[in-house]
DNA sequence: ACCGTACTACGACGTTCGTCGAACTTCGAC
DNA sequence: GTCGAAGTTCGACGAACGTCGTAGTACGGT
């Protein structure tokens, strides 16, 4: 059979389906902004998910990165059984210039 | 007696205790957005809270107002029977650069 | 003194949210 | 083929949230 590795992208929304209330909403919560802050001191080509320690379970981390990809903060592609995340840097400057940055520069 | 003018702004964390948390989650909710939005769009000096429109009802309306005082992203002061609201501008541009202007300048 | 306006306080309610554990899937390695 | 590692899915639970109506406070005007 032809096993060619598939997109592998998971469902997230396009640049112009990012609503700012809901990327606030995913921004507002302790664990999230901790995942995003971490994801953001990475190389640039993204991180696996399970390598980001976070103070919750498996199931909650998968619940907590589900809502950032919906929300169209990180992209996230299957690799093997791993999932790599990516913040989307490009779409959210793009849409809300400095606003990233004003998060990710506040007092750690 | 001397009834003079009291200090009349009600109580709100001084810049250095603004968690960016808190910011990120009062600005989450789409009726506190709405109303940050109008807030910004007034003169400098502020806006009386019940002159701004909600799709609410006052005493939901008070409940927001408390939640972005609390988490240090307005100011009220009484006047009156009035309460006026003014955007922190100053503590969250020295805070989270960029943020503001992001989540202002957002598709409406 | 009275009344109306502007707002706050207090329950109460239904809903959403964050958390977990257990069961399941998928993939890579041996 | 078997095992383990990485994630997801599915309830379930308590806590927090958004909403409302009623009652209460505080101030200004007449």
């Amino acid at each position: 059979m032809s096993p060619v590795t598939q997109p592998t992208e998971l469902p997230q929304p396009g640049r112009e389906e990012i609503r700012i209330e809901q990327v606030l909403a995913a921004l507002g919560d302790p664990v999230r902004l901790l995942y995003v802050r971490q994801l953001a001191e990475a190389p640039p080509e993204g991180l696996a998910c399970g390598s980001v320690p976070l103070p919750v379970t498996k199931s909650t981390r998968t619940h907590h990165l589900r809502i950032l990809r919906e929300a169209g903060v990180i992209s996230m592609r299957a690799v093997g059984t791993r999932r790599i995340a990516t913040l989307r840097r490009d779409d959210l400057n793009a849409l809300y210039p400095g606003l990233l940055d004003g998060v990710l520069g506040a007092p750690h």
